[in-house]
DNA sequence: CCCCCCCC
């Protein structure tokens, strides 16, 4: 146990007390504690789906319990930090939450991973801060009048003194809290935030009643809460909050957030009322402003339909304005396409709507970050922006500037690749594990049985192929593929009404494939032959006229090898029976490599493994 | 108190 780092011994009795202390010196201390224990808080019901952790710390004399904030879960996750970790609390602030004293802590610097217990911390007096007791035995909990029971101690005095200094250059000097700390349980707050993703005012009517709504994301360093304006509120404040600017923000309601509408990182959201204070701040220090996650748009292949991702690119074309028609309200709506380049060497549609779509002004080939656009499949991968999504006109963040130098230089005159649909129009392009299923659960889970087609990925061994009709004579001319027939000496295609001296072949190849659980019967066309025979349907067809021994080595040859697949499963019906047929969009030979990373990091992260 | 995010 030699050289474990020094704990800052009476950090926790300080902190419980923190009312009575001089704050700026006390939350600037940057103490050193002992992190004994995590627990995982699952979301609460109606909440996001967030986890969060609640860290029971120790300066070695006292334990106090704390939360971790969400953007540090994955130090947890990661197993960058674990039972008995030593760390430096770069940044905290304290909270009173259901009248217990709580440490959120904000950032933190890692010294040890894990160690042993250091001293024998008690809890501190009268105080339930070890989690174990009941907190209704010595303080007032959350259900005895939380209105009447005066707001314990101001959390006033337990901010990050810098956040306060910046609040007292303001008129009111009022207490900053981080986003992070606003919960229900107290409402004497205010947050310095920047207003992010501003909607349009959007109207509904329903058998509620009618009425009009917008919303906007406000985010500080800690964090970020949807806050949403009804009627009245919406007049009050819709002017008054502008895109990127910074609020001090106070008497807002806050509810628990239902986070299936909105991907706002927070379990709760603000709701703007009457009486709700917001003041634009001047002072922006330490307000950040978006966060960008890009993905190259190449890979948004790899990203889920209906996901939403960042993208950064140039725009290479404006389209005109024009409008559809929603078939769900009928409603004309204003709408742009936009095609936006990276260097990727990829294109990418990015459908811009409603107002956004009208005022576009096409300045010369910009720089645009998109954050939080919905991923679509129309033809392969497409981009649409919804409310909640932002669009950055040459930004200054360095990815805008690298991306200026590059198409100036040289991607101007590139041509680029769209992303192309595979016949479907729909999901299963890419094998994708997560959407990998045993043969049995498909056909009991009745995959396909739906009008619509399902898709699914199986890891499955060839064990038979139907080598009596392996491949059909089709049209030679590029992107037709149909069928073609003897005429005489020639072949002639309907579709492209002309005639060809000889077909080329392709494959329609029907096949049962097994995994552990089960087989099933697949059908795949010519890059599957060409993928499982290794060669074409016109040389495999050769052979068979040459050589039928040869012919059938090749098809045995195909047997008993493993390949991912992506498939459609879609019902069909023929001769008066409807049954579920299987279609395979991609087969991927296996890549060992792959496979056993894939294996490894499983091992890696099983409780069994240990 | 909304929770729709559209079309081809």
């Amino acid at each position: 146990m030699a050289g474990l780092p020094q704990l800052t011994a009476g950090i926790c009795a300080r902190l419980a007390n923190s009312e009575n202390e001089d704050s700026e010196e006390l939350f600037n201390s940057q103490p050193t504690l002992q992190l004994l224990s995590f627990k995982k808080v699952p979301p609460t019901g109606g909440g996001n789906n967030v986890d969060r952790y609640r860290v029971i710390v120790s300066d070695g004399e006292h334990f106090l319990q704390s939360m971790l904030a969400t953007q540090l879960n994955h130090l947890v996750e990661e197993d960058a930090i674990s039972k008995g970790a030593v760390a430096v609390i770069e940044k905290f602030t304290c909270n009173i939450v259901q009248g217990k004293r709580l440490l959120i802590i904000l950032a933190l610097r890692v010294l040890v991973k894990t160690a042993e217990k250091i001293g024998s911390p008690g809890s501190l007096q009268g105080r339930p801060e070890g989690g174990a007791s009941t907190p209704a035995a010595v303080t007032p909990g959350p259900s005895t009048s939380t209105n009447a029971t005066p707001a314990p101690p101001p959390v006033a005095a337990a901010q990050p003194a810098r956040q306060q200094t910046q609040a007292n250059r303001n008129a009111r000097a009022p207490a900053v809290y981080p986003i992070e700390s606003l919960s229900p349980y107290q409402n004497n707050w205010t947050i310095k935030a920047r207003a992010m993703n501003k909607s349009d005012i959007r109207t509904w009517v329903n058998q509620r009643g009618e009425g009009k709504l917008f919303s906007v994301t406000l985010m500080d360093e800690s964090g970020e809460i949807r806050a949403t304006a009804f009627n009245a509120a919406v007049d009050l404040f819709y002017d008054k909050i502008q895109e990127g600017k910074v609020y001090l923000v106070s008497k807002a309601k806050v509810n628990l957030a239902k986070k299936k509408f909105s991907n706002v990182n927070n379990e709760y959201e603000l709701t703007f009322e009457r009486n709700t204070e917001v003041e634009e701040c001047l002072d922006v220090t330490d307000v950040p402003t978006v966060k960008f996650n890009f993905v190259q748009i190449s890979a948004l292949q790899d990203v889920a339909k209906d996901a939403t991702c960042d993208i950064i690119g140039v725009v290479k074309e404006v389209g005109e304005l024009s409008t559809i028609t929603s078939k769900a309200t009928s409603k004309v709506i204003p709408k742009r396409e936009l095609t936006v380049v990276d260097r990727s060497g990829y294109s990418v549609r990015v459908t811009l709507w409603g107002k956004q779509a009208e005022q576009f002004e096409a300045t010369d080939q910009p720089v645009i970050a998109f954050k939080g656009a919905k991923v679509g499949d129309f033809q392969g991968r497409s981009l649409s922006m919804m409310s909640s999504s932002s669009m950055h006109v040459n930004p200054d963040i360095p990815e805008a500037h690298a991306l200026r130098g590059w198409f100036d230089a040289a991607g101007a005159e590139q041509t680029f690749q769209a992303h192309t649909s595979t016949f479907t129009g729909g999901g299963g392009i890419t094998f994708d594990r997560a959407e990998v299923r045993n043969l049995n659960e498909v056909k009991t889970a009745e995959f396909g049985m739906s009008d619509k087609p399902e898709y699914f990925c199986a890891q499955a061994t060839i064990m038979h192929i139907k080598n009596d009709n392996i491949s059909y004579p089709a049209c030679p001319t590029q992107g037709c593929g149909k069928k073609v027939v003897e005429l005489g000496d020639s072949w002639r295609c309907e579709k492209c009404d002309k005639s060809y001296p000889k077909p080329q072949h392709r494959y329609m190849v029907s096949m049962a494939v097994s995994d552990y659980s089960g087989q099933a019967w697949l059908s795949g066309f010519n890059d599957v032959g060409q993928t499982i025979f290794g060669m074409s349907a016109d040389e495999l067809v050769d052979i068979r006229e040459r050589d039928d021994t040869q012919y059938n080595q090749v098809i045995e040859r195909a047997i008993g090898n493993t390949y991912n697949f992506a498939c459609r499963a879609k019902q069909d019906s023929y001769n008066e029976t409807t049954r579920v047929r299987y279609a395979i969009n991609r087969i991927i030979p296996l890549n060992y490599r792959e496979e056993a990373k894939y294996l490894a990091n499983i091992l890696t992260h099983s409780d069994w493994a240990r």
